[in-house]
RNA sequence: AGAGGAGUGGCAGAGUGGUCGAAUGCGGCGGUCUUGAAAACCGUUGUACCGCAAGGUACCGGGGGUUCGAAUCCCUCCUCCUCUGCCA
């Protein structure tokens, strides 16, 4: 949720920022926004004179009866009716109107930042950075989805039969290389300063509010309808709630965190042609960076992510390169976005590893999550995140760019982890 | 899950219908004193919104109600604690 004040104060911008999205009706909604806003602050002014009045009467009755001037005091009581009803009647209408603003703001996404490409689709996203050699495989290669049958480690008929498709089984090798990689994933991220975060799995409609999954997203979540829960599409949501309604001050700066989860998705309406295998899961397990940085700090950490990202698939071995999303392509709440696609050498296409965003004060606003510094006054910060990475797609390249006549060849880093140098 | 109790400022903790945005203590910040520090003493110390400002309004777990007036009374929901039960 933009800031009312900035959608004040830089409109134009915004408006011409918004555009970059295909965002076509934000002049308008930002026209009624301030309206809106206009409205909302007239009612407030209006409502507090009443109550200032109604007060005043008040407390002069309470004068009157410890003077012991009974009769004086039920007389001023008659006065008060008609400011009761209108005050009321003036908060009523305030509340809508609040309501209205807020529903109307929820339904504006971020403002891209200048570095943002215009765009429709990924066809527009820009690549800024790429890395390592595509891997020649041998003849009679197999995609991963062969590969995992072939050495039995995961199993997606298992899967179906327990829970549904898009729910794998991990046996033998297939498990302990997913635990090995969470591990290393948060070994890493440990020793980059991050403090890592063991949250719910399950988080309440406030949470999903925060950082703007819903309303948007409200039918891709997993919503269990007896508690009013819904599983966690993301650690993002339950690590960045961890700051709702929260004022830091420079000590608790800069916040960095880190968590591994599961993550439940329901991937509404998106199953398509290359979606076979690992590419796309409804329970797959993450490792997720999130931060929160004071604004003049956030782009340079969206770096420093951004970098310790690519570490890791560079430690993996695995050929990568980088994408700044246009601005059709990104999430709702983002500002920049980097996806990081790692190279799939058997489906011969590039694979979403990690997406890494700034989202400036978008989901700060939502949250309520402040900074006050030397100058007590209060401010909102920038939060961010980033997968660190995403196990499923990981392993998809592994498998299939690793491939020999041995077996599968585990990257060297890993081998700690694992205990085991091949799958065979 | 049943019975009972409780939710007040950063923390502890008073306050049961009016002058209470809220005593007091601790903590924080500023100052006096000191070569420096500690101690002591003095002052200060919540958030949001409206307003150019002066100032005003709201907030004592959330929501609703009674009343001229609610931290205080009523309804409801949530959370925590104790005991009993169940359970990894």
């Amino acid at each position: 949720m933009l800031p009312i004040t900035r959608i004040r104060e830089e409109k134009e911008q915004l408006i011409a920022g918004l555009l970059k999205r295909n965002f076509q009706n934000a002049a308008l909604l930002i026209e009624n926004a301030l309206k809106l806003d206009d409205r909302r602050k007239e009612l407030k002014s209006e409502m507090d004179a009443q109550l200032t009045e109604l007060n005043t009467i008040s407390k002069s009755i309470g004068e009157l009866m410890r003077a012991g001037k009974k009769e004086e005091a039920e007389e001023r009581k008659l006065w008060t009716g008609q400011l009761k009803e209108k005050s009321k009647n003036l908060g009523d209408e305030l509340q809508a109107v609040e309501k209205e603003l807020q529903d109307l703001l929820y339904t504006i996404p971020n403002v891209p930042h200048s570095s943002v490409p215009a765009g429709k689709s990924a066809d527009d996203n820009e690549e800024i950075f790429k890395y390592g050699e595509i891997p020649q495989l041998p003849d009679g290669a197999l995609p991963h989805w062969e590969l995992i049958r072939k050495y039995d480690i995961i199993d997606f008929e298992l899967g179906t039969k327990i829970t549904g498709a898009g729910f794998p089984v991990y046996k033998g090798k297939g498990a302990r290389i997913q635990r090995a990689l969470i591990n290393f994933f948060l070994d890493n991220a440990l020793e980059a300063g991050y403090v890592e975060i063991l949250p719910p799995f399950m988080v309440n409609e406030a949470s999903g509010y925060g950082t703007g999954q819903l309303p948007d997203k409200e039918g891709q979540m997993y919503h269990m309808t007896a508690d009013d829960l819904y599983l966690i599409p993301t650690a993002e949501v339950p690590v960045t709630n961890l700051y709702r309604d929260v004022i830091l001050n420079s000590n608790d700066l800069p916040v960095k965190n880190v968590a591994y989860t599961p993550c439940f998705r329901r991937e509404a309406g998106s199953w398509g042609a290359h979606v076979r295998g690992l590419n796309r899961l409804h329970q797959f397990d993450k490792v997720e960076i999130v931060q929160v940085r004071l604004p003049e700090e956030s782009y340079q950490a969206l770096e420093d992510m951004s970098q310790y990202v690519q570490g890791l698939l560079k430690k993996l071995e695995l050929p990568y390169r980088v994408l700044r999303l246009c601005g059709g392509d990104m999430g709702f709440t983002s500002a920049l976005t980097y996806d990081m696609e790692v190279f799939s050498a058997a489906q011969e296409r590039w694979l979403e590893v990690s997406s890494v965003s700034n989202f400036e004060d978008y989901q700060a606003n939502r949250l309520k999550l402040r900074y006050k510094g030397e100058d007590k006054k209060s401010q909102l910060l920038h939060t961010l995140n980033g997968s660190a990475l995403a196990l499923p797609r990981i392993l998809a390249a592994i498998l299939e760019n690793n491939q020999t006549e041995a077996g599968i060849r585990v990257p060297s880093v890993l081998v700690p982890y694992t205990g085991f140098e091949f799958i065979n």
